[in-house]
RNA sequence: GCGAGCGUGGCGGAAUCGGUAGACGCACUGGACUUAAAAUCCAGAGAAAGGUAACUUUCGUGGGAGUUCAAGUCUCCCCGCUCGCACCA
């Protein structure tokens, strides 16, 4: 009998029908303690309006890790929601004239159709949209306790100011002096913000970084340079012509006696009171505060300062005096505002030194450099060496003179060890309408009042407008004035809303137990808490990433769930790049507005010539985009599928090219058209019959280890080649015995069983197709029989001088002496030695014979 | 400037324990099938030189040195590309 070909055309709607009947991808409700439990997430989208080849990717490589565990007997949550707050929303609904609401529930629609023509096993029954009011009241809740434990705290503070986004953003938003999504050059505001107490944090987010050995060390070190903890010490000088002092942090108190000036950052508070009676610094301090962040980039060679009139004493030398300058190097974010400057080890410092004619004095001399003559021109020396010109320092390495010094500070109450953190706290006010309203009342006579729990959730005017200026919210004629909950005084809401980056801090923790009255239920949470495995852009590695870590922190200090580390793995994929095209006066053209005649190509539409250019990231801005839809309307998602996984590795950036889908495409076909060719055995293979030197049995055993390794370590492309292998290995069998029959058969189902997590629907066709009512889903991962993999016959090269000169078959059981002598009768060592006596024979069982001569 | 990563055929990439470099795929070439094309199947192929030929020799993992019987893999130096951070005291 022949297994008769199935319609292709249905092929992938039918089993996703099945799988949705089946519940085959929903979680257990409560903690399953017979299975381990395995949690694979991917980035949630934001609802754009349609997936792109990024999601595909992303959400391609989840599904594969999610199917795998499922097979290998783990209760997996694979869950799937919507990062629906966001400016595109509000943006859209001022082009379109819609509401936010509107606008961005009709993108989730659309787009959940979309995911699910893909058949990714998500357990839809967890679905979340953060701008539900049913998700966004627990975390009004969690704030407020934040609030309350101190965790969150407001203040009013130079922020970073986006004019096109007409909000504020977070230190880690922006990106050489740019927003991280408008791209516009940040400026500088003074505004009242709320703040998360993220530097509570700081040591443990910093340590625990190493507990996570399943991230890429790259996204580690990422982290760790942004939490910048720097060791150090606190020093104060006294001001000689007035009764005040001045702190600065350093990293070299080691250097100290090479201190030759003393430079404020321009808003330290010394600058500015020094500016109100001196108008020379006033228009410098000026000056410096009008260089917005990008220009001081351009600028960043050039260190300029002025005198202030005021000298500092020496901590250790009483006779000293060093000169106070306001320099505009110095940033009153980082420190205490205020530095010593030691211009012979520190490049920026003798720059500065060198400017303004200040002596350079060295203080520490190379260990090799025995002369007494040791001067600094223009290089400043940063290395270890040996103190020198310090008094009681002399004589002293880098490391020791540092704790002497340090010991001598806290000794004369000058100073003290401190430690200073690059990591600042997190801003999350923002002044948008769609968003998480911030849950707090502002009275004239209580203060800051956080909203009464029974309240919640504050919800968001759905009648705004939102083409008048500054915040809809602040500018609505009704939603903000209340009671005090008090003092029922008249009061006022906080017009704010939360940075976006807020939802996503907690939405994989609320997918473990999405119940109306609760987030999350704390021993379901810590059931399926950690995420084993999440998969997403590197481009979150210190904004989502970092804040989700914190918020786990600041959650479990409030009761909520037990840990505080929130991703066990993390892999971080690579971006999807294409082609692009261009008309000759300069246009992006689509990719599927190209065509190829004569080696050449055009315009499809307007018949134009068109130039091939750079291979570029996917971007709509140029147009080198691939729709996912066309391509699974065209080939099926399997095919997408396949294609994503079988080039590159996962966190490389791979190229979408038609050819490479078309190939993916001709496999999946090729390996219906077997299963379609192949003879339905009589029965079943016995496998304890089979000569073990067989080596399809070998190839079908090493297939089971090669893909299972292969996707235990994310080398998804490998898998796919050994699949091809198998593959070709099997469409050559023949089928003439009934042996032959059984073992192609058996050779099938094996790889419709190891294509399952790629080509899902393929493989329940297949699977189908050999006779199995069960669903491939639901089969557990097939097991290697180490029995079919070791050989009695083992081909190893022989080499002369390192270099291949054939190779030898031998028999496993054969000792060395006799491999030697195999090696040495082969005909091309003979005619190479030529009679010569070897220097030296090494014989490597199972790997290598080399001879030198 | 500091830090990290990468560099292998025409192309994407294998070879993660130092042991037969180039698996697998794409593109390419030849053949079969076809009136023809597509699809499919079979075969070939790192480069150079030599030979009618089966074949032989040499070179070959960005460049240079080193360790080793043996290096894509380990060490040092250099070049190039990508990413992150950037007046961080």
């Amino acid at each position: 009998m022949i297994i008769k070909m199935s319609d292709k055309k249905n092929l992938e709607k039918k089993w996703q029908e099945r799988w949705e009947k089946n519940l085959s991808f929903s979680a257990s409700k409560k903690p399953d303690e017979k299975k381990p439990k395995y949690y694979v997430l991917e980035m949630f989208p934001y609802p754009s309006g349609n997936i792109h080849m990024g999601h595909v990717r992303n959400y391609t490589l989840g599904d594969v890790v999610a199917r795998y565990k499922k097979a290998n007997g783990f209760n997996v949550l694979h869950p799937m929601g919507w990062d629906s707050f966001g400016l595109p929303a509000e943006n859209a609904a001022k082009d379109n004239n819609t509401h936010p609401e509107k606008w961005t529930n009709e993108n989730i629609k659309t787009m959940r159709e979309q995911l699910k023509s893909m058949g990714l096993s998500y357990d839809w029954s967890r679905e979340i949209s953060t701008c539900d009011p049913q998700y966004y009241k627990f975390e009004q809740k969690m704030f407020i306790d934040f609030f309350q434990k101190g965790l969150a705290y407001k203040k009013e503070s130079w922020v970073n100011w986006d004019p096109v986004e007409k909000t504020v953003l977070a230190n880690e938003q922006v990106i050489d002096g740019k927003g991280w999504r408008s791209n516009a050059v940040v400026e500088k505001k003074l505004l009242n913000q709320w703040f998360l107490k993220m530097t509570h944090y700081a040591d443990d987010l910093l340590k625990t970084i190493e507990n996570l050995v399943n991230w890429p060390e790259r996204v580690k070190l990422m982290q760790n340079n942004w939490i910048g903890k720097s060791l150090g010490a606190n020093v104060i000088f006294k001001i000689i012509q007035k009764d005040e002092t001045i702190e600065v942090f350093t990293t070299r108190p080691d250097t100290l006696f090479g201190a030759s000036f003393i430079a404020l950052a321009p808003s330290h508070p010394i600058s500015l009171s020094l500016s109100k009676n001196n108008p020379s610094i006033d228009i410098f301090i000026n000056e410096c505060n009008k260089n917005s962040t990008s220009e001081a980039v351009i600028e960043k060679n050039e260190k300029k300062g002025i005198y202030t009139n005021l000298d500092v004493i020496h901590p250790f030398d009483k006779s000293t005096k060093i000169p106070v300058y306001i320099a505009n190097f110095v940033l009153m974010e980082y420190g205490t505002g205020a530095i010593f400057g030691c211009p012979a080890h520190d490049q920026r410092d003798l720059d500065f030194a060198n400017n303004y004619n200040l002596p350079v004095l060295p203080v520490v001399k190379p260990r090799n450099h025995n002369k007494n003559d040791y001067e600094i021109t223009d290089t400043a020396f940063t290395d270890n060496g040996t103190i020198i010109n310090s008094s009681f320092l002399n004589g002293l390495n880098v490391k020791d003179a540092k704790k002497r010094a340090i010991d001598e500070l806290e000794k004369i109450n000058s100073g003290r060890s401190s430690i200073t953190w690059r990591l600042r706290d997190w801003g999350v006010s923002r002044q948008r309408y769609w968003g998480c309203p911030i849950p707090i009342i502002k009275c004239k006579d209580c203060g800051d009042v956080p909203v009464p729990i029974d309240e919640l959730p504050v919800e968001l005017p759905k009648d705004i407008n939102l083409n008048s200026p500054g915040n809809p919210l602040d500018a609505h004629p009704k939603w903000k004035f209340v009671d005090c909950p008090n003092c029922n005084q008249p009061a006022e809401r906080e017009t704010d809303t939360f940075d976006t980056f807020f939802e996503s801090s907690w939405y994989f923790i609320r997918f473990t137990d999405p119940d109306i009255n609760n987030p999350f239920n704390k021993s379901i949470a810590d059931y399926w808490m950690p995420v084993d495995q999440y998969i997403g852009g590197v481009e979150h590695a210190v904004l989502h990433l970092l804040y989700s870590r914190f918020f786990t922190r600041a959650l479990r200090e409030c009761g909520y769930l037990s840990v505080s580390e929130p991703f066990k793995g993390l892999m971080t994929q690579g971006m999807v790049c294409h082609q692009t095209f261009k008309t000759d006066d300069g246009k992006w053209v689509f990719p599927h507005n190209v065509e190829k005649k004569n080696n050449k190509l055009y315009h499809t539409i307007n018949g134009s010539e068109v130039f091939s250019g750079r291979i570029e990231k996917m971007s709509k801005s140029k147009k080198n985009v691939v729709d996912p839809l066309s391509i699974v309307k065209k080939y099926g998602s399997d095919t997408a599928r396949i294609f994503m996984v079988s080039d590159s590795p996962p966190e490389r950036d791979m190229e979408w090219s038609t050819a490479g889908v078309e190939g993916s495409y001709k496999f999946l076909n090729r390996v219906l058209r077997i299963v379609n060719e192949c003879q339905k055995p009589k029965k079943y293979i016995n496998l304890d019959l089979i000569d073990k030197e067989n080596n399809v049995i070998r190839k079908i055993h090493q297939s089971i280890k090669d893909v299972t390794e292969g996707i235990d370590s994310f080398r998804f492309n490998v898998c796919i080649a050994k699949l091809y292998e198998l593959t070709n290995m099997i469409s050559k069998l023949d089928s003439k015995t009934d042996f032959e029959k059984e073992l192609k058969f058996y050779g099938l189902e094996i790889l419709a069983q190891l294509i399952s997590p790629f080509a899902p629907h393929h493989a329940e066709e297949v699977w189908n197709l050999l006779g199995h009512e069960t669903l491939i889903c639901d089969v557990e991962w097939p097991k290697f029989d180490k029995r079919f993999l070791s050989t009695e016959q083992i081909s190893i090269g022989v080499q002369i001088n390192g270099k291949l000169k054939g190779n030898i078959v031998y028999n496993k059981t054969a000792e060395k002496e006799e491999i030697q002598k195999l090696a040495l009768s082969l005909s091309s060592v003979k005619n190479r030695l030529g009679g010569e006596k070897p220097k030296k024979i090494i014989v490597v069982p199972e790997r290598i014979v080399n001879i030198v001569v």
